[in-house]
This record gives structure tokens, sequence and C-alpha cells, in this order.
DNA sequence: GTAAAACATGATATTGATTTTCAATTTCAT
DNA sequence: ATGAAATTGAAAATCAATATCATGTTTTAC
């Protein structure tokens, strides 16, 4: 069992909330899948496993995944939200291809530190930030038919 | 008059679209506002000057205008969409202060040309990107209480 | 000039993701 | 077992964004 199931069910008892087995479902999904899954996706991919899930268990247990500290919302520019681990993942950005919507992450530390500095430079004190940068991956750039 | 309003109107044009009073009012609100706007603060402040206008008159204007060039779109994570010129204006990014809201715009070339690099070590072809450091500003950082 | 065509408008309806509500069920400590 | 508390899935509510539609207003064709 991952270490991740533990601080999950922490949280949980720490909150007075059951372990129930459609969580246990919802976040060993959450964990084996290495992506950024929107809660339609966390969804179907639920509904393999127990046909009788429900969208809105997936979207609170979703909810409490991330109130745990176990995930943490981004955004791709899309309407919908995605998320993605966080514990034991260290801070990175993405490089999000318009094309396939493949998402890579980054981490520059001297992009990291500047940003530090430009922070202060106007006296704000940073506590999170973003940056993704758009345009197309190394596969669909390849594919891109030449400028005229 | 401004510039922007020629872009507008050749734009309109080139579509056999018309300037409207309508479209006259709301660009010229958008204008002269230089900040982050929504739809709804668009639509509340041309209410000032036209107690007729509709909703989605101020949404269609404010596509339109987006079209033209004017504008682009802005993500400060907020569930709605916010609007900020285009025209004339270089390429920035922001601070968000999480207490009062203000955005402030940034530019560092250091941190651009690293972008350039970070996205080339991944053979990734850059076409836009965001970057958004969230934080307290100046004002809202010393009101803050010292932590205990 | 008049009529048809094209465009614009504001009210209203629809959409799609998210979030809440609610009645029924399950869990768990006595 | 019993009662309190938590959980569930379906359905409804929310909310910004967008589409539809009937009514006006130009513009164009004759
Ligand atoms: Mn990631
Ligand atoms: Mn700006
Ligand atoms: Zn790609
Ligand atoms: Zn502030």
């Amino acid at each position: 069992m991952k270490k991740e199931a533990d601080v999950f069910f922490e949280f949980l008892v720490g909150k007075g909330l059951k372990f129930t087995s459609q969580r246990k479902i919802i976040l060993n999904i959450f964990l084996n899948t290495e992506d950024h899954l929107s809660v339609d996706d966390l969804f179907v991919l639920s509904r393999r496993e127990d046909e009788t899930i429900g969208y809105a268990t997936v979207h609170r247990t979703l909810k409490l995944i991330k109130e745990s500290g176990l995930a943490r919302e981004v955004d791709f520019g899309e309407k919908r939200k995605r998320f993605e681990h966080l514990f034991g993942h260290k801070h990175h950005d993405h490089l999000i291809c318009t094309k396939c919507g493949d998402a890579i992450e980054v981490f520059d530390p001297k992009i990291e530190k500047l940003q530090e500095k430009l922070a202060q430079k106007y006296g704000f004190k940073p506590s999170f930030h973003r940056m993704e940068i758009f345009g197309l991956c190394k596969k669909c750039g390849k594919r891109e038919p030449h400028p005229v």
C-alpha cells in the first residue's frame, strides 16, 4: 500500500470521516494514474472498477484528496479543472502542447530564482505561482508543415 | 478619438459589421479603463452610460474587440474570464494579490529568455505563455500580522 | 421610394462544469 | 440492537458563457 493512502487515511480520521470502499477506489485510481486528470476522467476510470459509483462521490473525494495535500489543481486553459499529484512531487511548471494536449513537466531553478527577485522588486510577497508555456511538443512540431 | 477605435472600425468594416452606438460605448469604456475587466464588470460600467444596454451585447462586443486584436483574455484563477488591452501593450505577466485582487504587470527579459531555452531543451516550439505569481502586494503585505 | 436582405439588439433559454441538496443507506460506538 | 453521525447516488441548483429568437434598424436592390 502506498504511503499516500496513509496520508489520506490520517486526514480522514482527523476530520472524523471514513475510508469507504468508494473512496479507496477513487484514491487508488488517482494515485496510479500519473496524469493530469479532470473530475470526469476520474469518474470514467472509477466506473470501470465499480459500476455504481456516482459522479458526486468522485467530485467530493477528489476535493478531499486535494484538502489532504495529496493533490493540487492545475489549469491548462481549458474549461475544466485538472488535478495532479502533489505528495512527493516537487514543484514544477508545464509545457502544454496545443495540438495533442500533452503536458510536459519542467523545472528551471534559474527561473524560480528570478521570479523571487521579480516579486521582491515590487515589495510583493509571493506564496505560489504558475507558469505554462503553450506551443507544439516535439512530436507535433515535426508533423507541422513548414511555413510557406 | 483613439487609434484603437479605428482598428476596431476597420475590423468591423472588413466583416461587414456596423459600428453601432452600443459598440461605441462598450469599446470606449473598455479603452478608458486600464484594468483587467470581466464581462460583468464591463456590463455594469456600460449600463451607467446607457441604461438599456444588454448583457449579451456586451459579451458579443467584447468578443469582437478580442477578435479585432485590441484585447486578450487573462485568467487570474477565478471562475470568470478577464480581458486586458492588447493593442500597443507589450507582453507582460502578473503579480496577483490574493488579498485585494490587485494585478501588477511585470516583465523580466531574463525570465523570457530562459523560458525560450527551457522549451528548446524539450524540442518544444513555444507560441505563447503565461506566468502568474500569487501572494501579497506591498500594501497588503504590510497590513499582515507577523507570524507568531 | 419601397421592399427585401442583412445585421443588431435585448430578453430569454441553453449549455456544461461544478457544487449542493436530499432521502435512503451504511457505519460505528455504545 | 439502537441511535447518532457519516456517506452515497440521483437530482437539482448554480453560474458564467454562449445560443436562440422575435423585434428593430440599417443597407441594398430594384
Ligand atoms: Mn504536472
Ligand atoms: Mn495585464
Ligand atoms: Zn503534441
Ligand atoms: Zn493587495
